[in-house]
RNA sequence: GACCCCAUCGUCUAGAGGCCUAGGACACCACUCUUUCACAGUGGAGACACGGGUUCGACUCCCGUUGGGGUCGCCA
């Protein structure tokens, strides 16, 4: 049997990095098996489901690449589907009409708090004569599940995990207005979209023990469950809001790539040997759900960064540079025109090299783009003094006097220039950085000078040499 | 509180009883390279939570303790 994988966002908030990596471990696990990846919105809470969480997942799942191999799901769309397979359960005795108000119910959990029991539905309704039922209240449906014996799972990763049944209540599964709630819906989904794995967070664990009761009084083959770690903020406690836990789309913004977030992720909870820098058809190719950790995991910002790092060192320059050209406009107000797109392609070998992030990329390579006099940085006045000024001059003809406008010779250059003033090459190369880049920090001077071309370079030493 | 799960450097992890003097990556600290910042390279510091078993031998298996996490909605 081929496998099918599926991811089950509810549509509620953002797609965050829990959600990301749930979706790429099935999508992995499809793709190493040559199975399918679907995606279902789960979206049978109509009070929280918004259609811009919907388009959030969507289009981040796109950006990473996780696409789904089929058109989305949406479950409340199924809902008629739904309440037909409660309708069948309650007619062969698996489920019961319970007519406790909301109220109640809460008042029966405050009082199994106060008294220290566990908070569960204590079957009111299960075995009482509907004729009790009383006027004016639309009952719920709820599952009748077993009060004794025990629920069983083969978990993929989390082994094989045993429950008490009599640690379960009956769940609800049609609420007073005939919706579905989760329970139902996920199960009946899973059976129609004949999914094999249900790869999904750990949190789901419990979940699974209430699904596995309503595939059996169905006599449905239940999927092989995953239920794979949480990841944990900085603090080690569920990843949340309080983290500044952000949707996907955040970090793209924040000038990290697709291929950096997925190969982290991908670390997070899962391995293969020693490695870490790899493609996701190689991570396909290893992904075994055997090789899934259990034990949660903590997001680490900064691996996350020097995985980017590389990444963009390992990005071919026509891709970044359409990447920051966007960007780059709107910063300088104009449009890229083709001699800053010239310096920039030749200047982005180095440029790439020190970026950690995109948004780095684009604030590195701004002075390539901007049109003279420069903006200088606020270090870059405070270190360009009256001596600078002094040595620039005297270099400035020997500049002007260049035919052969090359890194090479400008450096050869430079270099006997100061053997003549018994100068210290960073005296002489630190001015030109200012002059030439306005910042303090930046690629090889020589190669800056050589990309800016002869008649750029010696426009922006003459300005700094200006009278103020 | 009840139930369930987890436990190797600060973090992510390798480790399937002898291969472990516990390996790698990030972060950290030195040094090298060097015109700045990076990159790169070299080196360093840094962990098997604890206690019992089992075994000739436990990071690896079992039990307990401790610690951490998750779940207990007419949310998903």
């Amino acid at each position: 049997m081929s496998v099918v994988t599926r991811f089950a966002p509810s549509p509620t908030g953002f797609l965050h990095l829990g959600g990301a990596r749930t979706a790429l471990f099935n999508w992995l696990y499809a793709r190493h098996t040559g199975g399918k990846y679907l995606l279902r919105i789960e979206d049978t809470d109509r009070k929280r489901s918004t259609p811009e969480a919907i388009n959030a997942i969507l289009d981040g799942l796109e950006w990473l690449g996780l696409s789904p191999d089929e058109t989305p799901v949406y479950q409340f769309s199924r809902r008629e589907r739904h309440a037909e397979v409660a309708a069948q359960l309650l007619e062969h005795g698996h489920a019961y009409r319970c007519y406790c108000t909301p109220e109640e119910l809460a008042e029966m959990r405050q009082k199994a708090k106060t008294e220290k029991r566990s908070v569960r539905y204590d079957g009111t309704w299960r075995d009482r004569d509907p004729a009790d039922a009383p006027e004016g209240i639309e009952p719920v449906v709820r599952f009748r599940a077993p009060r004794s014996g025990k629920t069983i799972i083969k978990d993929a990763v989390q082994g094989t995990v045993t429950i008490d049944n009599s640690d379960l209540d009956d769940l609800i599964m049609l609420r007073a207005d005939g919706t579905p709630t989760y329970m139902l819906s996920v199960v009946v989904d899973d059976y129609d979209m004949r999914v094999t794995h249900a790869i999904r967070g750990d949190d789901h664990l419990t979940n699974a023990f209430r699904q596995t009761q309503i595939f059996q009084a169905m006599d449905w083959q239940p999927p092989i469950f995953a239920h794979i770690p949480l990841i944990h903020g900085p603090d080690g406690t569920k990843l949340s809001k309080r983290h500044g836990a952000l949707g996907i789309e955040a970090y793209r913004e924040m000038g990290y790539l697709p291929e950096a977030m997925l190969n982290y992720l991908c670390r997070l909870g899962w391995s293969h040997g020693d490695d870490e820098f790899f493609s996701m058809d190689e991570a396909s190719s290893w992904f075994e759900i055997a090789d899934v950790n259990k034990g949660a995991s903590r997001i680490d910002f900064d691996k996350l960064t020097n995985l980017n790092a590389k990444y963009i060192d390992a990005s071919p320059n026509e891709r970044l540079l359409n990447l920051i050209a966007p960007d780059i406009e709107k910063r300088t107000g104009k449009p890229l025109n083709d001699e800053t797109r010239r310096r920039l392609s030749e200047g982005m070998n180095s440029l790439k090299q020190r970026a950690q992030k995109v948004s780095e990329l684009i604030d590195n390579s701004l002075f390539y783009c901007v049109s003279r006099p420069l903006d200088y940085s606020e270090k870059a006045t405070r270190n360009f003094d009256y001596a600078s000024r002094s040595r620039l001059s005297s270099l400035l003809p020997k500049f002007a006097a260049v035919d052969d406008w090359t890194q090479d010779v400008l450096e050869k250059l430079v270099k006997s220039h100061i053997e003549d003033t018994g100068e210290k090459l960073g005296e002489i190369a630190q001015p030109l950085r200012i002059a030439l880049t306005g910042t303090t920090v930046s690629p090889g001077i020589f190669e800056i000078a050589a990309v800016l071309g002869k008649e750029e370079t010696i426009g922006r030493i003459e300005d700094a040499i200006a009278p103020p």
